[in-house]
DNA sequence: TACCATCTGTTAAAATATTAACAGGGCAAA
DNA sequence: TTTGCCCTGTTAATATTTTAACAGATGGTA
């Protein structure tokens, strides 16, 4: 890529960043449904978003549409994949093959060329040294080891709330680049780590909130 | 609660609300500790934010610590759980029961008292009509009747992608309140209905983003 | 050809969200 | 008792994000 799409890409909103994920995957979809060009509005219904916001995050991709047929849904995809995506692709680690950790690994598996999930660490003495859907499984002590030998940039937490300090004394130890918590307990890392957090107690919560909100109105309007 | 207070409430930012979710699972943990008032700036570090940031999102529930001691933990818990919680509870689906729906169900069940999940839908035969995690699970066509029963509120949506339409279709029907979507094909909903997604595949993408621009960054540095 | 509808791309404005700055007050130590 | 420190609460300033507004361009249509 050249240097001037590089600094393009440099001052990225964070918001549009993960707005481009999404929209990638919603190309992807219209891709293989044999669509080929893709208006702003189109793609900001899906998103429940606005045209104005989907046309303003391609700008600052420099990407450019055409007149009165939209974008190229193929260009588009490339695009977004030079900016997100590594070259090399980036292996993933799944810490803790409890439930969740399963569920995540299933997800995400084949569902991007770029992120590999190449192991799984967990301290169930069953599980080490097998494969748990199709994942190799080490203990937490072989975890420099191996983040090293098989160049794991990420690390997707998922072990119960007791195990994180250990578990993140480790990761750092071991050269992580960057975390995704999925833990309730909040990870603290150096900040060359690159750091994001998902509780999905919260998300409900929040859903539980403007739902009471919504009952609370309808209750005021009825007198 | 009185309605100067439901004022207060009414207008808070999406962001504080998330915030004070997770400030009272914070708070929740300090109090198992035995620890009874805290600071802002406390608070602050295990959220990896300011403390002016805690103590505005207090300001604007009209919370008041007290001066060099903090905020009264106890106090702080009720008040949040004021805000967020329904009185008597909202009850909770989860629309498949899947590896994902069954991750969420075992990691949300019993966390909060106010938020319980009493069914699962799912279309394979040798679920339906047994409890799977405690939780009795559902063939998707009784949704409507067992909504309505069990007066559920809030649907969590765990199902393939391509029975979304369906999916949504019949939550609507059945008169749900808000849906929280962890699949990665966005649905859609009436306005009277609250819509949260959730797509774990953004998240770890934006991961991988800023791994690679931390690493462009540190071979430009290098040259 | 002239007009109209409908896209994109961009700048300007508005709305949200975060951070800075500081007043006010209480406790502790000198 | 006075000084200094370290809290909270709040307003003001800044930064970020979203939305509005509109110029420009293309193709269909009369």
């Amino acid at each position: 890529m050249v240097k001037e799409t590089q600094n393009l890409i440099k001052g990225l909103p964070h918001k549009t960043i993960e707005r481009l994920s999404q929209y990638r995957r919603a190309l992807l979809i219209c891709l293989e449904k044999g669509k080929e060009y893709i208006f702003s509005h189109e793609i900001a219904e899906i998103q429940h978003i606005t045209s104005v916001q989907v046309r303003r995050d391609l700008m600052l991709i420099g990407y450019s549409g055409t007149l009165r047929k939209g974008y190229n849904i193929k260009e588009l995809i490339n695009l977004i994949g030079n900016i997100i995506d590594s070259p090399g692709g980036i292996n993933v680690a799944i810490i803790g093959m409890g439930n969740l950790g399963r569920a995540v690994s299933k997800y995400l598996t084949h569902k991007r060329q770029k992120l590999t999930i190449v192991a799984g660490f967990d301290i169930n003495s069953k599980k080490i040294g097998n494969e748990i859907l199709g994942i190799p499984c080490y203990a937490p002590d072989e975890m420099k080891q191996i983040v090293e030998e098989k160049k794991i940039g990420i690390a997707i937490i998922t072990v119960p709330a007791t195990k994180i300090p250990e578990t993140t004394k480790r990761l750092i130890n071991a050269g992580i680049r960057g975390v995704l918590n999925f833990t309730p307990t909040p990870v603290v890392v150096p900040d060359n780590i690159f750091l994001e957090e998902y509780d999905m107690i919260t998300s409900l919560e929040k859903v539980a909130f403007f739902v009471k909100q919504a009952m609370i109105e309808e209750e005021e309007n009825r007198m």
